[in-house]
DNA sequence: CTGGATCCCTCACGATACTG
DNA sequence: CAGTATCGTGAGGGATCCAG
């Protein structure tokens, strides 16, 4: 570890050389929304291998920004979870998330998005200032991904999975295309891009409050 | 390229992909103060091979971060500069900067800092609410790497090379421990890792304008 | 001299199989 | 489930070479 190093005294570099690595920034995302275990991580990282994973999670760990903890009895299960240094990390990936997300362009057959990808993408695009007054939650389900996202003016929490959602909003990978202003609600619902159960006006504000 | 792809359909794992290979950052890092030649380059970032780096800037190329540029005659050299969409990195690299400070350890001898990894980490580190109502600037030497600050009630401006400065600062890498608090600035004068031209009541205030 | 391109070697990554 | 073991490939590292 640390052997591949720029040997240069500069803040950035030693950053790079923690979480920069191939895979590190995007272990850190599946982190965010909290403590995972060995396989969800597989799971949200479809294309890592598992080798690569475990050497990401131990230099991260030595670096003290990943956290391994084994569950209390009878559980006894063995989770990761980012320190109180690692989350700080939060905004970074945020702010890189919103920059990348422009050069997204349309997703091809064997582009996936686990749970914590969506997430940050929805914190990374969220307006607080186009939520003012605004309180509901959505329910987003993309295939097997479902993430649900609570508004309330002009605070946003997400979280994995579903909730008790004033709207549900199921869809597909089109849903960039929405954020964009590429495609409208309304012409999303007729294209079969999305349906829609319960408020149909908050799909209507949808592109509003998370826009690219 | 881009055949190192994560198929993720994710504004970061997509931003990782443009700009976070290895050596990527750094780049962006060194083409921040402003244009420069590809033996510039190669100087600010010591250890890259040169191959390495006219990867990155051809694939940073076609990314739209980084352009590519004759100068007009006589000169016709070649100079590489951030686009705009290049330059939104500042921000992002800046809070990369200022959380890997914190695992910057002592420097080792094989360390080199180059002008642009100090101006970043001068700006990464910078108080603004400290240095209401000063306006003083700064000249650092750290061994062939010369850059000066300008601080501006509250506002700071750097750029490379000398200055017409108030203060000349001539250190070394254990600048880092006077920014951290470990070394005082008046200590550091009696060791040795500091010797001050000009107002020096402007180095002992240095540790608060800039602090880890 | 700058601005790279080329060559070769090494090692990290990727794929897969396997174990406690 | 939580990783480790093995092995092939290709990107990165280092040196050299070449054209303008």
């Amino acid at each position: 570890m640390a052997a591949r190093n720029y040997a240069e005294y500069c803040g950035l570099a030693r950053a790079l050389e923690l979480v920069g690595e191939r895979w590190g920034m995007l272990v850190i995302r599946e982190l965010i929304p909290g403590p995972k275990r060995f396989k969800d991580l597989t799971q949200g990282l479809r294309r890592i291998p598992s080798n690569v994973l475990s050497a990401r999670l131990k230099e991260m760990e030595q670096a003290g920004v990943v956290e391994r903890r084994v569950l209390p009895r009878p559980s006894g299960a063995v989770v990761y979870e980012l320190t109180d240094y690692g989350r700080e990390l939060d905004d970074v990936l945020l702010k890189l998330a919103r920059w990348g997300t422009r050069s997204l362009g349309e997703p091809r057959d064997e582009d996936t998005s686990s749970p914590a990808a969506l997430l940050l993408g929805l914190r990374s695009l969220f307006r607080p200032e186009h939520a003012r007054g605004l309180r509901a939650t959505y329910e987003l389900r993309l295939g097997e991904t479902v993430v649900h996202a609570r508004v309330d003016d002009g605070a946003l929490e997400v979280g994995e999975g579903p909730a008790d959602a004033d709207v549900t909003i199921e869809s597909d990978l089109r849903l960039r295309a929405v954020m964009a202003g590429e495609l409208s609600p309304a012409d999303a619902l007729r294209d079969g891009a999305a349906r829609v159960q319960g408020d149909e006006a908050l799909w209507e504000r949808f592109p509003e409050l998370f826009a690219i």
